[in-house]
DNA sequence: ACCTTTAGGACAGTCTGTGTCCTAAAGCCG
DNA sequence: CGGCTTTAGGACACAGACTGTCCTAAAGGT
């Protein structure tokens, strides 16, 4: 019985109105149980409007709380797809989609798996394109898994010398920042905290051993990461004074720069730049120039050199 | 039962292990109840996996196809704005995460589409920004329930010259192109096929009758709005050839352009950009150009002029 | 008025779900 | 190796629930 309360469920989620008729005889019991089974879902707190009359029916409607939901096997790939995506892009919710990731994560059918796989790797660097490194779904999911459960996980990470170490680890949280993913974790073998970036971080096994979880020394795992990434800035910044109001910048940029425009008078904003990416600072800058205002650099003589040549290059045309 | 059992489920979603006892206590059961419940779920085809022995345990893993999820509040929240993003950036998978969101919004309780509707609306100018219009969540799922069902909608449409005009249509069907979304439908009082943009189309309420699908006159909705669009190109194009290998020249842009690149040899590749908005078209340019390789721009005098221009504010600095 | 639809009470028979036993078997650990 | 803990599942009895078949009521559409 609770299959057919689950079928039911499912034929409700996927249309808008059936009649007890119909429900019935998909269900292959009597009206009277379907009328029954429907009284059981609005208990259950999932309510059911039901209209008299010719052309009338039954439909579910949002209650007090979300139903089970029973997805069909491509929905289920676009919403896996749609918290990759928007786990990397939209700010605020990043832990909650990862969290939500690894739910689904941990019961998503093989095939299923492999579909998603295909799916970000072959469209995300031709449409969404994130600023930041692509990182794995899988491992984003992994390293979620392993912090909601406290479970020890290890893994290879690429030092900045180019060497790589086997670690192992308490996870304890995942932060973005900079466009960047990071995991906080306790590193057992070096007895203190780390932070690895999740992009130089290869091959995330959970061992299926648990820990406790100790006392990070600070409020968060975000205020944390901020606290250590502090200490090391941008290989790139630019400093640009752009000869318009800020709103004016903002509208005619029509995308997202690797940092802030402020304004500082009527006329006048400025745009702080930073980026480990020459390229990146110097588009920047081009893109600024290519709306028109008048405007002034201040950065380092690799970035200036770069964007006079570009500059050269254009004033050519 | 059938809710203990959706509890069961639940429980087992929200965390990796849970031992037979636990399990029990928390459901206000036996265990032997418990054994009987996860063997139900076995035969519903939600494979459970059980290991003996001390620190054992049961766990729901991957099978043949997904189980109902149980989400909490945040993670509903998290799906919805996941699909929505996804629909917008991710090709090939517009159609069937607009489906999911249909399913999703028939249900999710008042307060959260508050969330949605705030999230989407603080977070997207600022994180993500999509190189369309923004189209509100809601009006892409009433549309796409409306086509699902089968159901009358109407809707205020804003023409390009500025004058709205109340719509009643048959929604046909959904399709995005060149970053915009649009609905293929049948336009009753004018007796004849309309295509719509989203961004133009305000306040969509469903009727609640329904119609009976007309043939549509293209194999599908996306291969119409093709054959009605072609006549309307974009305001303005850019045909930019860079003296650098297409893969040097993805991996240096570090972002979507507006356009596609194309290898022409070796070390040659074309781009080429199009858009109705001239700062896109010369921010994209000045972007090829901050890469620091050789380049030859086509184009209207128009942008070669702010080309020029920004070229000159470069080259002083 | 008439039909169609949801809504729900009454009743009897069946059946199934539950708790309380029991034993088996697999893994962990000292 | 010999305990301990865990899942696994059979047997049995009882209560409770579920189903189908009836019935009437009420609401909406034509």
């Amino acid at each position: 019985m609770p299959a057919r309360m689950l079928r039911l469920l499912s034929l409700l989620q996927g249309r808008r109105e059936w009649s007890g008729a119909e429900l019935a005889e998909r269900l292959g019991v009597t009206d009277r149980t379907v009328r029954r089974d429907i009284d059981r879902l609005r208990e259950l707190g999932y309510p059911v409007d039901g209209t008299t009359g010719t052309s009338g029916g039954y439909r579910l409607v949002s209650g007090r709380d979300l139903p089970p939901l029973l997805l069909d096997d491509d929905e289920a790939v676009a919403v896996v797809v749609g918290l990759r995506t928007a786990a990397g892009s939209v700010a605020g919710i990043e832990e909650t989609s990862v969290r939500a990731m690894a739910k689904l994560e941990q019961v998503l059918p093989a095939r299923l798996r492999q579909q998603v796989a295909a799916l970000t790797d072959s469209t995300s660097s031709v449409v969404s394109w994130p600023l930041g490194p692509q990182v794995d779904a899988g491992t984003l999911a992994v390293l979620a898994t392993a912090c909601r459960d406290h479970e020890l996980v290890t893994f290879d990470h690429l030092g900045r010398d180019g060497s790589t170490t086997a670690r192992r680890v308490e996870p304890h949280g995942l932060v973005t920042m900079h466009n960047h993913w990071y995991l906080v974790a306790y590193d057992t073998a070096r007895a203190d905290w780390r932070t690895f970036r999740l992009d130089r971080l290869a091959a995330p096994t959970p061992t299926r051993l648990r820990f406790t979880p100790r006392e990070l020394p600070a409020a968060d795992a975000a205020q944390y990461l901020a606290a250590t990434i502090r200490a090391a800035p941008y290989r790139h910044t630019a400093m640009v004074l752009v000869r318009a109001a800020a709103g004016e910048v903002l509208a005619g940029l029509r995308g997202p720069l690797p940092g802030a425009v402020t304004p500082v008078d009527a006329d006048t904003c400025s745009v702080g730049l930073g980026s480990d990416s020459l390229d990146l600072v110097a588009q920047s800058v081009a893109r600024l120039a290519a709306l028109g205002f008048g405007l002034t650099v201040e950065a380092s003589e690799e970035v200036l050199d770069r964007l006079r040549s570009a500059g050269r290059r254009l004033a050519d045309l």
